[in-house]
DNA sequence: GTCTATATGAAGATAGAC
DNA sequence: GTCTATCTTCATATAGAC
């Protein structure tokens, strides 16, 4: 009696072509303009589709928006090769440090952060959401990391949990500022690579053994 | 010709106590439901008025909505008198890092955050002055103050306004993103102040002198 | 299952009395 | 200047034909 029980799907199933074309008008759409700013109308033009259907294939336009934000809501960036231990660690920081601004940058990271940041309070199930499909898993993977190293005696320091949020927030930093609030002059590659740079070589100033 | 030239006021001057009204229900309504979450009925309900009288006083939603967020956009925390110069470089930063938080960690500051990153896309003109009256201000106070105790020899860095960044943007961390998103395990106090002191403490390892 | 057409309500903004 | 009453538009969601 499992959950996995094939339905028997009464009458003529739902396009699965249809399906996806719904789902990606709705996150191109509710990406750019947020949840107030998108019609059903809109997305069905869209996805050329009618309204009806999209009603049929998600239950509302609540439900639709959780489905369309929770399937961006997921960290690409830092698969499990970036933490490697036989590396020396000023390597190993800088590439994660690198990937982790380029993440934080991507389009996609943008409007997903201010559409759940915009929301948080509307959509109280999305910031959870989000929190626990991106930062903390960056988090937690880091901070494995650093303990990882600490026992080895390649970094020392107490409290890696902490650490890790010093080196990763301070990465953040203004770049992702400006991005959110999509104020002009971006910071250039170069002064993005220095400044991660630079905080790689403070956080080791601190943490760092010679 | 002065354009502050007096206007003759022809008829009877409309009621400053209304105007207030007005303004107090805009950003209490605003900051907590955003900007399509409030109706102009809403908001004259709440100031005691007639939509009518709301529309006389500003001339739509879009001004009123301005308005409201940019008299919230100042900062206050931050005073010239945190940047003293006779005081021990270590004594400053944990004054300004505590205060800095604090102010983050605000009820108020955490609303406008959210309006201004949530509506960035829609309401450009807010993203750029929040970030002029916020942001910029505060690293440009610090970073004056850097500068000047790096010519004094107090600390010793080659690029004052990146390690007003570092500093900045490390404190901000996981407290700021935790409250943005509403989510409720907040750090306790005591948290906070061990982390803050981290930060300094990380900080000066790297640039300070002993 | 998918379409066109429609019900129902609420929003921003205005008209006209006082 | 301020109020009540209203106009117009457009939103979510549904009904019924194919």
């Amino acid at each position: 009696m499992s959950a996995e029980q094939v339905k028997p799907a009464r009458g003529r199933p739902k396009s699965e072509e249809k399906n996806r074309q719904i789902m990606d008008a709705a996150v191109a759409l509710f990406m750019r303009q947020g949840y107030d700013g998108v019609s059903m109308d809109q997305i069905a033009d869209e996805a050329g589709v009618s309204k009806q259907t999209v009603y049929s294939h998600f239950g509302s336009k609540e439900d639709l928006f959780q489905q369309a934000v929770a399937c961006k809501c997921i960290i690409h960036g830092l698969t499990d090769e970036f933490f490697d231990d036989t590396r020396p660690v000023r390597d190993v920081l800088l590439d994660i440090g690198n990937q982790f601004v380029e993440l934080l940058l991507s389009e996609e990271a943008v409007y997903v952060y201010r559409l759940v940041v915009g929301g948080a309070e509307q959509h109280e199930t999305l910031a959870k959401l989000y929190y626990e499909a991106g930062p903390m898993r960056v988090m937690e993977a880091l901070t494995r990391y650093l303990s990882r190293q600490a026992m080895r005696g390649t970094v020392k320091m107490d409290d890696p949990a902490m650490a890790t949020r010093q080196f990763l927030f301070m990465l953040k930093g203004e770049a992702q500022l400006v991005a959110v609030l999509g104020l002009d002059p971006a910071p250039s590659e170069k002064e993005l690579a220095r400044y991660i740079e630079r905080c790689v070589d403070l956080f080791l100033k601190g943490y760092g053994t010679p």
